[in-house]
RNA sequence: CGGGAUGUAGCGCAGCUUGGUAGCGCACCUCGCUUGGGACGAGGGGGUCGCAGGUUCAAAUCCUGUCAUCCCGACCA
């Protein structure tokens, strides 16, 4: 490809609207263009990452057994509701009528076509265990979506699907997936953590999702891990174990005191001098339209996905300050489960086992109990959000927190769809029975946006060679030289011969312009024809060093050849 | 959905307070000059000022509505 040629503008300056960097770079350096809120178009060079990250996935989940098929972007309502997600799926779900008014939407994910498209061709044991799998647009009408490709409405995403007649198949499924995974990933120059999670809105079981660790702000999760062992986790799947800390208090009797507008934890445990761990606190929520309480230690925060999952709830949010009243029959600021057994569901946090005379509040305005003890023995859940420094479930050795992007992740769903949308095959016995599936997803452009986040410095992107647009760049320094010029296209069909993926800059302009987009654009291999060639001699550089090395073209050609060569042996 | 902000040329912005011929930088076209890290000079093309109403002799500017976008939060495989 020539340069010159290419459908590609880079911009001098970042797009201002843009906060990450992979963002940025994507859009300065001509990958994309935004035609809407989260909709972009994916410009040649992006469309060549998107196919080179494709083909490892494909090349590594053939080799693991799975094949691949299509499925329509658009679904029949109908459909969702025989699976029952019509109604549970929420808002992402894009939902529209055709002119004979029959209910569509848009794909946003596809375990019920696959689970039809398998009812009727797959009816024996015999056919078991089946991977399939996709390429496929989807598209899901997030709330908020930011950071580019990151999170956008409109994305590319591997899925699979497996079907088993047992669990132990599933499991050898599972692992199977896991580690073609940690293949892909590490050929499209990721390093990853597994790390378990909650299953959301797609189900099931047993969940991992695959992160790239971050530290920047870009990633959009939390996740936990353990430096000791192998424990690591979502915030939304973290049981951590809480550190020994004070759980008494010096009010050894339980006593009703005044507490003039002292409403918030913080503010309540400076004015009676107890630290925050020592109070009980109430929290209020509404869970499908009804009142829940959460009762947790004072310094911890309720993890929203856990308090769902325990209640088996569709939907839950907090409770308004009038629905506090309106339940609790007090302000919020002074309330307490006690005295309220009989009246809402109460749920108590792991976190409040073994307080001793704590701090409550009194149901009462401007007023709290200290020296509480519980009555009885309670039954706890675990609805509260883990803290980097608290004790891993596993080893017990101290938990550390950074930032992930998640770019993949494998569920195992059971019969969740299968059952519903009575989709069974024939056993040995010769008895039906419904498939048990597993899910396996991978986010493609948001691969290609990850790696861009972990691969990049201030001129620009820095692509692993395995999904770089072109694996090389030839610029000559001064078209108008005829030296220069003449090696320059020598170089480049020699490389193209070689198999090499190059392109030529030969535009006519000066070289800073040339250096400038190589660099944004992320080539990994430049050949810069300069006046070295008079001896023959070229320019050598990667572009993850600083260094060059000026050397014969033919042992340049050789170098970048060799290194092409070695990607097709993974 | 709540809070904040912004819509003026492909991109980045000024002009709006105080209404009176729509501007600047980059990009683009022509010519010259230049060619090792986003040169320079001269000339040129391109804009329903987000959209719709209203006020006014006159609206990018004032008023009302609306749409879109961005940031924070809530929310989210």
């Amino acid at each position: 490809m020539k340069m010159s040629k290419l459908f590609v503008q880079t911009l001098r300056d970042f797009p201002q609207d843009a906060e990450a960097m992979s963002h940025k770079l994507l859009v300065r350096a001509g990958y994309i263009k935004k035609l809407a809120n989260g909709i972009y178009t994916y410009l040649p060079l992006m469309n060549r990452v998107i196919s080179k990250i494709e083909q490892i996935t494909r090349e590594e989940l053939n080799k693991a057994g799975a094949q691949e098929l299509s499925m329509p972007f658009v679904q029949p309502a109908e459909l969702w509701k025989r699976s029952g997600r019509w109604g549970a799926y929420g808002k992402e779900l894009l939902r529209m009528k055709d002119r004979h008014d029959v209910e569509l939407c848009l794909g946003p994910t596809h375990e019920e076509v696959i689970t039809s498209v398998v009812d009727g061709i797959v009816t024996s044991y015999r056919q078991l265990p089946l991977n399939l799998y996709q390429f496929q647009l989807k598209f899901r009408d997030e709330i908020r979506p930011r950071f580019g490709l990151l999170r956008s409405r409109e994305f590319i995403m591997k899925d699979g699907y497996s079907f088993h007649g047992s669990q132990e198949s599933l499991d050898e499924e599972y692992q199977n997936m896991w580690r073609a995974y940690k293949r892909i990933f590490e050929r499209c120059g990721l390093e990853t953590k597994a790390v378990q999670s909650d299953s959301g809105a797609i189900g099931g079981k047993v969940s991992h999702e695959f992160m790239v660790l971050t530290e920047t702000q870009t990633g959009e999760d939390d996740v936990f891990y353990c430096k000791h062992c192998d424990y690591s986790a979502n915030s939304n799947h973290c049981t951590s174990i809480l550190n020994d800390e004070i759980t008494t208090t010096r009010f050894d009797k339980e006593e009703l005191i005044d507490t003039p507008n002292v409403k918030t934890i913080k503010d309540l445990a400076e004015f009676l001098k107890v630290s925050e761990n020592n109070i009980l606190k109430s929290v209020l929520y509404i869970a499908d339209s009804k009142p829940v309480m959460v009762m947790i230690r004072g310094d911890k925060e309720v993890e929203e996905t856990k308090l769902l999952n325990v209640l088996c709830a569709n939907e839950i949010r907090p409770a308004t300050d009038d629905e506090v009243l309106e339940y609790t029959c007090c302000v919020p600021g002074f309330v307490t489960c006690f005295g309220l057994e009989n009246k809402i569901k109460i749920l108590y946090d792991k976190s409040i086992a073994g307080m001793k005379n704590f701090v409550t509040g009194a149901n009462i305005k401007d007023k709290h109990k200290v020296g509480v003890n519980f009555k009885s023995d309670l039954n706890f859940v675990d609805v509260s959000l883990s803290k980097a420094g608290e004790k891993c479930p596993v080893c017990g050795q101290p938990l550390f927190v950074t930032r992930g992007i998640e770019v993949g992740n494998i569920f195992q769903l059971g019969t969740k769809y299968s059952e519903p949308m009575n989709v069974c095959y024939t056993d040995e016995k010769g008895e039906n029975k419904p498939f048990i599936m597993g899910c396996y997803g991978i986010g493609i452009t948001r691969t290609a946006s990850a790696a861009i986040e972990k691969h990049h410095d201030e001129y620009g992107i820095i692509w692993p060679l395995a999904i770089a647009p072109y694996h090389c760049v030839v610029v000559p320094v001064n078209i108008q030289e005829p030296d220069q010029k003449e090696a320059a296209y020598t170089i480049y069909e020699k490389l193209q011969k070689n198999g090499v993926e190059v392109v030529l800059d030969d535009r006519d302009d000066r070289a800073g312009v040339k250096f400038k987009d190589s660099d944004l654009i992320g080539f990994p291999f430049r050949i810069t024809v300069g006046k070295a060639i008079k001896e023959g001699k070229v320019e050598f550089k990667m572009r993850s060093s600083k260094e060059f090395d000026v050397i014969t073209i033919e042992e340049a050609i050789k170098r970048v050849t060799e290194e092409v060569l070695k990607l097709n042996e993974d």
